[in-house]
DNA sequence: ATATTATTCAACTATATGGTTGAATATTCA
DNA sequence: TGAATATTCAACCATATAGTTGAATAATAT
């Protein structure tokens, strides 16, 4: 069992790279193989394939195999927890922007 | 200039640390000196210290020297960063849910 | 069966991170 | 001014991460 903590801990260590959050991107929009990702950066196949584990890790992408390839999508159900964990502090500051309006508000008066 | 891109990756890895989030969780209720944070953690003061300097980069958090003490607030900005990066994938998954409810309700009929 | 293609694994290196301890700095109190 | 309090800095250690290269495995094509 992984604590949801550890999870999150996953989660956002994925997205703190630049590389897997364009991987993230690419994918979005359309399924792609191992390889296909691997020629977008200059970078070797296997460090292509450890990110992909990191991005798997952390339960953010799929991969299935599909012949000789490895096709991998997005899973959006872990982005899902990051965005619930944000969501807390999403009120918190539009609290701030609605207290920051009903001041300047009462200003122009 | 720090780019856009390396203020996502200092938030992120910001948020992978369960400590850091947990001290986010409770300054967000109260702002508070690093002296009283230090002792919710089995850590020492230094190690603390070190939590909110990485917090403080990645501007998730500041620092307010108040008589001897640092009073440290959380700062939404970043937040707001790391909240409107992920409200991309929100938009995705929200299209996937409504695809599956049409979906169920049509099976239904 | 063998060769080709796609991917992963293992071993290694360099750098970053999270922790410690002890000294250094800043501010207040007596 | 000197002592006490609050925080940071510097040096160090252990572990994790991101990258490499070369061998190993899996599936397909000949």
């Amino acid at each position: 069992m992984v604590e949801y903590s550890e999870r999150l801990d996953h989660i956002f260590a994925s997205l703190a790279d630049p590389t897997r959050r364009d991987i993230l991107r690419r994918i979005s929009r359309k399924e792609l193989s191992v390889g296909e990702i691997a020629k977008s950066y200059e970078l070797t196949f296997a460090a292509v394939s450890k990110h992909l584990q990191v991005l798997e890790r952390a339960k953010l992408v799929k991969k299935e195999r599909r012949g000789r390839e490895q096709v991998v999508r997005v899973s959006l159900r872990a982005l899902g927890e990051a965005d619930r964990y944000l969501e807390r502090y999403r009120v918190l500051w539009e609290e701030r922007l609605d207290r920051l309006e009903e001041y300047l508000s009462k200003e122009n008066k």
